[in-house]
DNA sequence: CATCTATTGTTATAATATAACGTCTAAGAT
DNA sequence: ATCTTAGACGTTATATTATAACAATAGATG
């Protein structure tokens, strides 16, 4: 199930933000179901608030949304969270802007490129294969064992060319 | 001129480090002299320490090594020569660890590669416009306008897989 | 020399993240 | 059922990374 598209729409595309995420989260509970993993209210709140944000988020901004509702929130409350919700694929970190965001296909592993508008601040994620492979070719031809990669774009998304 | 080899022998190639950050020091300074760049003393420090480090540093261990010899240093001081570095395009930042590398070929515009290792902590720069061609081909494709790109990979060298 | 701009000094603070340890809870074992 | 235990959460403190803001100085330029 894809839940954003990767397209070029999907800068203008708006319309069902809400259904967006309550299809995350509904999507989410099952990953974590199948997985045996705990998805907590805290962790579950704090996935629908990456979610709901639809930009990178950072986890103070996030802890300032939880701390009314939740009042012994603090750093660790959110960390713990971001962690578990990395863990399980349901949140990718952008690692340019120490912020966080929803994964827009939870359901499957995928290496992922993110496009990162300088002005309006939204992130793209882009399902990848072509450079996710040219990067493992270049790491196992050096004898590199990989674990992980990231890959992040900046510059000015469609909207905020003007 | 290329400073440092992209290949796998470069984990292992101990060699001749001295001469390596002489050389990068040399390279700065004739490209700093052909753009009117004023490579001051502090910037210039702040950059042999980064190239004699040879593994990514932190700001704040640069900050350490230099109090020493300069009393007024203070974060502002490394900060802003890391900046000036990174504009000149002597030094890279790797975002995934909030830590700063000598750029292995400063002499031409290019994009990298770092594949870092979570055992010794070294990263390798690899000059590569296979995997940029690729993310430029998508951000392009989806009327992005691009500015700049970041991919690092995180694993074992072959050196660490023992 | 006068002026202007870039660089550095200085102090304070913002922003991001983790350590350490105690308490509680929920799930499985007996 | 209750015991046990591992994982989750609470709580306090602190580490780490980075920038704001403004004053002082040095270098280039006319």
């Amino acid at each position: 199930m894809t839940i954003k598209k990767s397209l070029p729409a999907a800068w203008q595309d708006e319309h069902d933000h809400d259904a967006c995420v309550a299809d995350a989260l509904s999507v989410a509970e099952k990953i974590c179901r199948e997985k045996g993993a705990r998805l907590t209210p805290i962790r579950q709140r704090v996935l629908e608030l990456v979610w709901r944000s639809h930009k990178p988020v950072g986890a103070y901004a996030l802890l300032d949304e939880i701390k009314p509702e939740h009042k012994s929130a603090a750093p660790p409350t959110v960390y713990r969270a971001l962690d578990f919700l990395m863990e399980q694929g349901l949140v990718h970190r952008i690692q340019s802007l120490n912020a966080y965001v929803g994964c827009s296909t939870p359901d499957h592993l995928h290496k992922s490129i993110f496009l990162i508008c300088n002005d309006c601040g939204d992130a793209l994620e882009i399902e990848d294969e072509t450079v996710a492979e040219s990067i493992n070719e270049f790491a196992t031809g050096l004898g590199f064992q990989l674990y992980s990669q990231s890959v992040e774009a900046a510059g000015l998304c469609p909207g905020c060319q003007a």
